[in-house]
DNA sequence: CATGAATGAGCCTTCATTCAT
DNA sequence: AATGAATGAAGGCTCATTCAT
């Protein structure tokens, strides 16, 4: 079930492309193919190739760190007290959009291009789902969170602190204090509605 | 520093333009100055005459909006009670940006192109500083938000309910929950960090 | 009901591009819009708001001659010997594709970009269903050719003098050897099937 | 002069490759070495080791075809009434190239990729002028029509057929029905020019 | 022999902006 | 003031062919 192994040279044009994706990603650079080929130094065609659009790269570029959040996912289910699991993981998350730029768009998107990103998304989010709803159930959330404002939720929190703007080195902790202010509202019961 | 009164078809044609920008937002096909002048039966030149860039003509179709809540800000200080307040200028503020798409870019956009965008900003949001600042001193707020977080929060939590997606008759339901838990988490006291 | 004049330096470069083309049309280059702006010495946009695409433009080329040809047609039907009459009209026709290179394409196109190419063509066939028509109905004509048949049968005379080659003086003469030919086939009596 | 016979699987690839080939051109598909490579399961280096170019490919699909219409050729000149084995000639090559996609243009072509090709056409049409030639003195057709108009012909007809259009079915009535006609033609005097 | 990655010229199209009329 | 033609950089994508593995 494995993708068949690129060839040496190949794989040095992957690598090549994926890391000048992630340099105008951290520079908020749009991506265009065409760009990424001339900055890495290859064809047109070659990019092509390994990444059919733009989103497909960014998709890529995006990987590693949604693995590591899914993965994040699963073992904050293993936590006992349900409360810290989901702040746990939605801190997590926060950091992740704040820290790495390729991240706030593929998740804000509705549709992936990758098969594998739309299985990371939907593994690291059924966590979430699942975290929420124990949380809910234990009585230590407000119920009237779906599961499914989660990914807007963090989203809206990534983007609140792109607005705010900032040195980069800042923008953890404002993201910090936003979360902290959201998660300050989840937690207590909807008195004053 | 009265701007001199357009001739009476020089209105007209600005009227139209707006109009039409106004239609396009709405519809959320980007503003395009050509194909505003195409839509409106104006040429290019006459809309680069009064808008020379999408972005004024943005922020001119954004103007009336900005105006009203301005007022509303400058209203919310006359009420006494602090918390309630805030609440209020923040529901607007929030209902504003969900309803009305010129809104959100203006309101992120770090650099304006209009002085009378700058001003009607400043106006707004310093009565919403002076608001937080108020309710703050009052204790109703958490001490660690300052009056520079309103606008990225106001910001995201528009972004949220437009990554939430769904149908606008239901934006406004969500946009109310979503700042619900917010306010939630900006009155109580940071108690478990 | 007319076409709003052009300015005279857009007439001027209406008149380039039709220029241009012509002569690609004429070596037998595939006419392509950036190709022709080159050659023109314009601008591509230039050449694209005058013709969206490369078969408006190969119409626009053609239009003369499709008028010629209708005028033709509606001029032969004038004529009292159904025979004549046809046999002029084919004449006509093939000496004008065998002439003009852009006028094959047109003809074959099953359909058409300007509705003024459409109007032309519909004109001068229906002129040619007519004289077929007549000459049928007198007896001059084989029964077997429908309406629907003029166009293809031209068009192949054509591909067939383009097919034979040589120079373009000697195209006429082999372009009315094979239509003397395919004519006397018309005329005959359906014997030996 | 005997090709050094295929190794087996050079053998399999290459009936895989014509095999391909001979859909993309049923389909109308043009052929592209790529695409056939893809579609075969092949390298691209492979399908251009065993032809250099499309037009080689797309001979190679056409030779059964061309050698049976050579063979027809031949066995018409054992028919000892010259019009009748004209005909028959005549009306073999363009079923054949009405009913063979790969047929037309290799005819029209004026210059052939692979020797076998030439020599094919070359057998064929020799049989078509001999053919010809013995018509024309037996006093069965026209004299003005010279061996050369016989591929021009034949490919306008085909080529008429394929402007005319309709069902594939009914594409072989139509190429009758125009060659009858044409044939007509050829029989007569030319007693009207 | 087979493979398929790489190449990059070449074509298409859009759009923000200027400026002659 | 108004008009809208002209511009051309910029970006997108395909495909025939070569050549390292």
């Amino acid at each position: 079930m494995t993708t068949t192994p690129l060839r040496k040279d190949a794989a040095r044009n992957w690598e090549r492309i994926i890391a000048v994706a992630r340099t105008l990603v951290d520079e908020g650079t749009p991506l265009q193919l065409n760009d990424v080929a001339r900055r890495a130094g290859l064809g047109v065609g070659t990019v092509y190739r390994h990444f059919a659009t733009p989103e497909a790269l960014l998709e890529t570029v995006a990987t590693p760190c949604l693995e590591t959040l899914a993965a994040h996912g699963r073992r904050a289910l293993a936590d006992t007290d349900p409360w810290r699991a989901l702040e746990a993981f939605l801190t997590r998350t926060v950091e992740a959009q704040v820290t790495d730029a390729s991240l706030a768009p593929v998740t804000a998107a509705a549709a992936d291009t990758l098969p594998r990103t739309t299985e990371l998304k939907s593994a690291m989010w059924s966590a979430g789902a699942t975290l929420l709803d124990r949380a809910r159930r234990s009585g230590a959330v407000r119920p009237d969170l779906a599961p499914g404002d989660l990914v807007p939720l963090m989203c809206g929190i990534a983007y609140a602190v792109h607005v705010h703007g900032g040195e980069p080195a800042d923008r953890i902790d404002t993201a910090h204090r936003y979360l902290t202010t959201l998660l300050e509202g989840l937690r207590a019961a909807p008195a004053h509605t």
